[in-house]
DNA sequence: CGAATTGCCTAACAGTTGTAGGAAATCTAG
DNA sequence: CTAGATTTCCTACAACTGTTAGGCAATTCG
């Protein structure tokens, strides 16, 4: 099976890395390379380019992502559940800055001739996306949400999550009181507040038919 | 007073529009030397590298978004108000997605040595994003939020906000009903909701005093 | 008109991306 | 154990980006 070394998986594994070592942004093939000890020429035995690295990268990155949240929510429901949700994604963030960075930043593919070739690593991006929206969809039914919100409730608490760590880890937070641990319990407070409503609605609704 | 030509602020202003056509990352000095027809040392002249040119493209953006807050802003207060600021900001990063980019795309100074240079770009930046700051506060005011809420008021506003534009302009919410803009609207009036109670809040405690 | 000022240029170098082709290391079949 | 196939990794090279240095030319002001 030919000569050992690195693989796909371990590069862009070391990519991943490097990326919360240095920022995204800072991962280029020749850095990457460095790193691992080996000619940039190298790397392209394992990756087609600079573009499916990072695409490859994103994908790697969302499916831990999602490992980490569906570990922290398998039991629970409702406020606890969001909580810990809520809470997964912030720990991986803060701890994984390059990595949750990977995570934002991919466009979806620009409605692509349908013939056009769909490259590895954005399908598994696509993958790994859809995976990640299942488990925010799952923590949303948990409240017992009437189907015609759900959608609604999905993106109401990805914005609100998504958009809270995006500005605390950019430092927006940090040069004001109260602490960012306080406002971030607040504000999960007041989402289980909203999906508490969305789910009182649906409840009447059920009582109505 | 010299030959005429460019100046830094027009060299900005093309970064600006280059960014909403190509996206930011697209937009490099040579690039931008280009489209400008120029040869790239030239704008070695106008600005002091790439990372100053971004920097100052953040600056230069962040400004041209609170001038569109501030004049959507200037009459109502409480929900109107809310509605027209997120919606001033919403049609900006929409028309303008590179310029929109350019404002998150930024980290703040890591805390850097007291004796550091601050070069222009990043004060200027540091200036503009008070300014809008200071906007995002004028609305949660308009509420009559207790001065002790205000802080957690902005971040839940601001994270709400950023975040359901970050993820729509990332085309998330482009492949399920119902519409973008009509989640857009429960958002806004979801958040009105807890805006509004946290008002009440401070005027119950007031009350009792 | 002369001089200062300023804008833009060419030349050149370092670093990065990406391609082409070859040499060495390892695994597997006989 | 040997031969072949496979795969890794390398050197060499071309194109492009960022950046510095130094010089020519256009414009404005006295």
């Amino acid at each position: 099976m030919g000569r050992p070394g690195l693989n796909r998986t371990a590069v862009i594994a070391a990519a991943a890395d490097l990326a919360d070592e240095l920022g995204f942004d800072a991962v280029t093939i020749s850095v990457l390379a460095r790193h691992l000890g080996v000619r940039s020429p190298t790397l392209y035995s394992h990756i087609s380019g600079a573009t499916d690295l990072r695409t490859a990268v994103t994908a790697y990155v969302l499916d831990e992502l999602a490992d980490a949240t569906s570990t922290a929510i398998a039991a629970g429901e409702g406020r606890d559940l969001l909580v810990a949700y809520a809470d997964a994604i912030r720990d991986f963030a803060r701890r994984s800055p390059g990595r949750y960075d990977a995570t934002t930043r991919q466009r979806v593919p620009p409605a692509s001739d349908p013939a056009a070739e769909i490259p590895d690593s954005v399908a598994a991006a696509i993958t790994a996306g859809r995976r990640n929206a299942d488990l925010a969809l799952a923590v949303v039914r948990s409240y017992g949400i009437a189907q015609t919100d759900e959608t609604y409730a999905v993106r109401l608490m990805s914005s609100l999550i998504h958009g809270y760590i995006t500005l605390e880890l950019a430092g927006t937070f940090a040069h004001s009181e109260p602490s960012s641990d306080a406002t971030w319990g607040e504000a999960l407070d007041d989402l289980d507040g909203s999906l508490t409503r969305l789910a009182a609605r649906a409840a009447a609704a059920n009582m109505v038919r």
